[in-house]
RNA sequence: CGCGGGGUAGAGCAGUGGUAGCUCGUCGGGCUCAUAACCCGGAGGUCGCAGGUUCGAAUCCUGCCUCCGCAA
């Protein structure tokens, strides 16, 4: 039984966190704190503090874990053999990072040190990789820099969502961490350095890149939607109104940027080359519908420019 | 009280005081070698709920329920 303290946030950790309490003894959870959700702005626990809660595990939700009295509360909370961390959403300054004996350890969903940051599965889908994965590794003070412990593939299929890969990834990354926690904690493992010459970021994603630019190439543009489905979602203009782009396909032929055409019974839109069917669509302040009720509704969206 | 848009036929939409309409689907018929094509015809709606104003309300007013976009 290892004594461990999680540390962790969003869906992406509730594997991990689950699969270390069934074999260790969690100690303590460290998670973001409560913040405010929806229309109606209600406070809402992350995912993380909710399964610590249901089994009655200390929390401990700091605002910066870089604060003097933060990082005394934590270490209140009781010296574990190990910090384990996935998708915490928080920097841990070297002095944190050094409390355990044996430090503490990332799950990173990503292979190393290819897509370090804070969005290595959508960049992963929206850059076209044909395969990504996790890697659990040994943190330094950089950001995902530290040495590498255990690694694991995972292929991007061609209808692979920045949703469905999150769910395989999470997964991947609990077994992952399971199967290869004893042999790191006894000294089996041998940690390798990271590379930096082949190190590529994946930086925080800004809500307005999911605008739609019409004269980007249509497979780019579909690796995009693909990308930011759920979140954070990608989005055109039309007739003034913000219009969801929430799925598609790419399709041959060509038509001017962003105009709406119909081809062969199915309605698509111009891009820098070829064009981009959409199967799902949403305008604002509506359900999400299908382009062919869409087009039954809105007979003079077939003619339209989008993104003007 | 963060800002804003909706709830009308099975689906998506139009209709802002005077007998409820469009596209698709559906049913029946026709045309065709054939069709997700085309033509003809039909069924299907207490216009979210409850009050109010009016000779008359989907349409105006009040309250409520509910869906959604932005923001966070």
């Amino acid at each position: 039984m290892t004594r461990i303290i999680f540390m962790g946030t969003p869906d992406f950790a509730v594997p991990s966190l689950k699969r270390l309490m069934a074999d260790h003894d969690v100690i303590g959870v460290v998670t973001q704190p409560d913040r405010p959700v929806g229309r109606k702005q209600v406070l809402q626990p992350p995912p993380v503090k909710q399964v610590a809660i249901d089994n009655n595990i200390p929390v401990f939700q700091p605002e910066k874990l870089r604060k003097r009295d933060a990082i005394d509360r934590l270490k209140a909370m009781g010296t574990p053999d190990v910090y384990i961390v996935a998708a915490f959403g928080q920097i841990l300054p070297q002095e944190v990072l050094d409390i355990p004996a044996h430090g503490s350890i990332n799950v990173h969903a990503s292979l190393l040190p290819r897509w370090r940051g804070a969005s290595p599965i959508q960049t992963a889908i929206r850059e076209g990789d044909s395969e990504t994965g996790v890697t659990i590794m040994q943190m330094d003070a950089g950001l995902d820099t530290g040495p590498m412990l255990a690694k694991r593939a995972l292929p991007i299929e061609p209808d692979d969502t920045g949703a469905s890969l999150h769910d395989k990834l999470s997964v991947v990354g609990a077994d992952l961490l399971a199967e290869s926690l004893s042999g790191i904690l006894s000294g089996q493992v041998q940690p390798q350095p990271q590379d930096d010459a082949l190190a590529t970021l994946a930086p925080q994603i800004r809500k307005q890149e999911g605008a739609i630019d019409w004269s980007q190439d249509a497979v780019v543009i579909e690796r995009l939607v693909r990308a930011f489905t759920p979140w954070p979602g990608t989005y055109t203009t039309w007739d003034g109104k913000r219009l969801k782009v929430l799925s598609g396909s790419v399709v041959s032929g060509a038509a001017a940027p962003g105009d709406v055409v119909e081809r062969g019974g199915t309605v698509a839109i111009g891009t820098g080359d070829g064009l981009y069917a959409p199967t799902q669509l949403q305008l604002a302040g509506s359900k999400a519908v299908s382009v062919e009720d869409f087009v039954n509704g809105y007979g003079d969206f077939i003619g339209a420019t989008l993104g003007a």
